[in-house]
DNA sequence: GTGTGTGAACTTGTTCACAGCG
DNA sequence: CGCTGTGAACAAGTTCACACAC
């Protein structure tokens, strides 16, 4: 297969994505798919870029050249929240920019909890991604008693025991877990008990969560498995295939050609 | 939304999937999609996992309840690769495991590099999936003298000037790039120039790559970002959606019900 | 009877192509 | 005339439902 770009993710685990409950309340503007959800942080991201530049108004085709896809597509992502482009210019940059936020919730900051503070959750916490602009990191656990007392970014780990009293005293929204494969369910049950309704997992793993609950995985194991599929078909066949960009978070594609 | 299970990857960041150059040349049974390769790393770990148990056959439908997703999608994603079921039983574990194997690609070691050992490389070159049974980190390279000569996992980290000389010395397959964004294009500019055709990608940075190099992206600030999308509508409208799994690396999907 | 393999229906996502606004 | 917004065509992925092999 010639490589092609990929979207990403690459790992689907999942079941069950229902759209109930959010239909149409006044609020949402329109439905927002998911793989759409995914893009917008993308398009984001390159508007910021574009800004540095001195650019204030950006066109889809700009937007689609610089994020390696078809304009078409940008265009229909983008009148999913509203319609703020201008034909015969493009889109106002900054507006765009606060309407991106408004759509992903970016208005406010989530409470972030990390369990599991070894190389992985380290690396995660002195993450500007985690510490940035939208995320707080409230808590970093870890059960292991050498670990607790370690200081960590901007913080100290602390006993995954306390879960239930620092849920207590602040709301949790999100919770990254970074555990080996085998405590990663019971750790999730715990979140879910301590009020996190999204969980971010890194344990290859497959949890169990109560409807209302979301988990994304990310799993390295997944993407060099999936990246060995491709490359050994490279081989196999002759060279020169056209293999274009994959996205595991969701970003990118197979190779394809 | 009531959280449902994504499937995945989120960050479809990509483009150019063309599914050229790849097709039947005799050696691949038949077409894989990509949506299937990225689940079949999944069910060769539940199939381990079986087979702890003492299982030896396994049916789709047990797969599918462990996988939480729908039998008909396991049996249409194995019989991609052939037809190993015996019907009235399911399908014979470690045979099975043997099928998957080769369709991805793990009959043999791949070599891989990563560039930049912050603490996400560190945390790269010590988990257990890199250092594993298909893939072997030969070289752990970055552009700071003062991580060069540092020991890492069960290496030491050398100057990223030697890539090319590393190149020559063996084949690479697979670049990891976890530098930071303003120098992760020409990172990878130099690993393709070093032979490499796969790209797993930490940076948040879209990469430009010449046909037949693939790339996928691990973006987490695109996965927080999402998270906070689901969250932020959970709050929004009433509580109880039905959120199930996303996944991120491809597994899962958005909180759907 | 039990569970695979698969055509057909359906759902989701992507691309085209163009009407129409600025 | 340029670029958005979007219906309509298309492609990919999922689920159903059932014939058939063991």
């Amino acid at each position: 297969m010639a490589p092609g770009e990929t979207d990403a993710s690459g790992l689907t685990a999942d079941v069950d994505v229902t759209e109930e409950g959010v239909r149409e309340q006044g609020v949402s503007p329109r439905r927002i798919p998911q793989a759409t959800v995914v893009r917008l942080p993308t398009y984001r991201r390159l508007l910021e870029e574009f800004g540095r530049s001195g650019l204030s108004t950006i066109s889809s085709e700009m937007l689609a050249a610089a994020a390696h896809m078809n304009a078409a597509k940008v265009r229909k992502d983008l009148s999913l929240l509203g319609s703020f482009g201008t034909r015969g210019s493009g889109y106002d940059r900054d507006f765009l920019i606060g309407q991106i936020d408004l759509a992903l919730g970016l208005d406010r900051v989530w409470p972030v909890v990390i369990v599991g503070m070894g190389n992985l959750g380290r690396a995660l916490a002195n993450s500007t991604r985690f510490a940035g602009q939208n995320f707080e990191v409230v808590a970093m656990l870890d059960a292991d008693p050498d670990l607790v007392g370690q200081e960590v970014a901007n913080g100290v780990i602390r006993p995954f025991g306390e879960l239930g009293a620092i849920a207590s005293s602040r709301p949790l929204a999100i919770g990254v877990v970074t555990t080996p494969a085998d405590v990663a369910q019971d750790v999730a049950d715990q979140l879910v008990a301590a009020g996190v309704h999204s969980l971010l997992v890194f344990a290859p793993r497959v949890i169990d969560v109560p409807r209302g609950v979301m988990v994304r995985y990310v799993d390295l194991g997944i993407e060099l498995q999936v990246m060995s599929f491709y490359q050994s078909r490279r081989e196999r066949q002759g060279e020169d295939h056209d293999m274009a960009v994959l996205g595991s978070v969701g970003l990118a594609g197979p190779p394809g050609d």
